[in-house]
DNA sequence: GTCTATACTTCGATAGAC
DNA sequence: GTCTATCGAAGTATAGAC
């Protein structure tokens, strides 16, 4: 039961790299069934077999494309967060997060791929868990906690930020206008705008 | 030009139903890469190459699977509010509408597929007509409307499912509990109860 | 309408030389 | 670490008999 003695490749490599970011594009505008071992050497410049050499499988190659963008954007927002920790920011944190496509892909990946699935998953919370700490303190300065829970107000976001990308990616866009400007309007109420043109 | 001169069978036949369910119940557990013309003729006991006789590709195969749930659920859904256009029901017609793995893997099949793009925006546009109608019934009989445009409440209820569901398929339910509640303290201010146990 | 037969492509993965 | 060579499986699609 050696399951596979294979030999693997270093993971800090530069050509491990090259690899994971050309699976990474191959899956942004093909979707995850056309990144195949052929096309993503293709891409890369390599021959294909190296990707056997650096990866026990293909699935493993996706865990790492994952895993390589849920960090760098778990810096990035808890950098964000750092330096101004408002509800303005946070919203535009939201929105701007664009990556409709890989978001898709992978939660349809996670539908099928349990090791996947444990991945995304422990990336939403951890996600999740930021962004409430954030919002809560945000709302707590203001004292208008009464009848919305943080934790509700953030699911109201996210899901309102997500269904906004969805639909913008399919051309669908009734009532985006509408929603943004509630959104505005909200934000004004519970943090006064100072003085941006 | 002809664009293929293969003969295409009758669009109403049994097998080509049976090979559309075949499909779509491939789809839901093994994701869109699963739907292969073997794996369809397998399920569905007949041979693969029927599928070639009732499809020009396997992307139409695809349109088709989309099609049918999306009018199956129209009518529901119409039927639904026909019978009982309140908050209360409208909400629990999106909380019960399953189906996340469909709608994932078609959202990342659109990403990459025109016809189907087109087709699950189409879908998209009905539904949502559809219940803005009924939303906006229901909240003009509570003169409730002022601060909150109901196609906002609609996104918002939109998205508040779509992210529940997602995370619930992840196992992440963090604040699911208090959303819910959240929900049912609304509907309970704007439709209060009447006898229900 | 369904079958057999088959052409052709692409896939993941491995072995072993260099 | 990267290469050549290759296996065997699976994919879409078509032609033509029945």
């Amino acid at each position: 039961m050696t399951t596979s003695r294979r030999r693997i490749g270093d993971p800090a490599s530069k050509t491990r790299a090259r690899l994971v970011e050309a699976a990474e594009a191959i899956l942004l505008d093909e979707g995850y069934a056309g990144v195949t071992s052929r096309r993503v050497g293709a891409k890369a410049g390599l021959k294909p077999q190296l990707i056997h050499y650096y990866f026990r499988s293909m699935d493993d190659l996706f865990l790492e494309v994952f895993r390589r963008r849920a960090d760098e954007n778990l810096v990035r927002v808890e950098r964000a967060l750092a330096a101004d920790e408002t509800l303005r920011s946070l919203w535009k944190l939201n929105a701007e997060l664009g990556g409709v496509a890989f978001n898709v892909e992978f939660m349809a990946l996670a539908n099928r791929n349990k090791a996947i699935r444990a991945e995304v998953a422990r990336y939403a919370e951890r996600y999740r868990a930021m962004q409430l700490d954030a919002l809560t303190r945000a709302l707590d300065a203001r004292d208008d906690t009464g009848a919305l829970p943080p934790v509700v107000a953030l699911l109201l976001m996210t899901g309102l930020t997500q269904v906004l990308s969805l639909e913008r990616a399919l051309g669908v866009t009734a009532g985006h206008d509408e929603a943004l400007a509630f959104v505005a309007r909200v934000i004004d109420r519970l943090e006064p705008p100072t003085d941006r043109s």
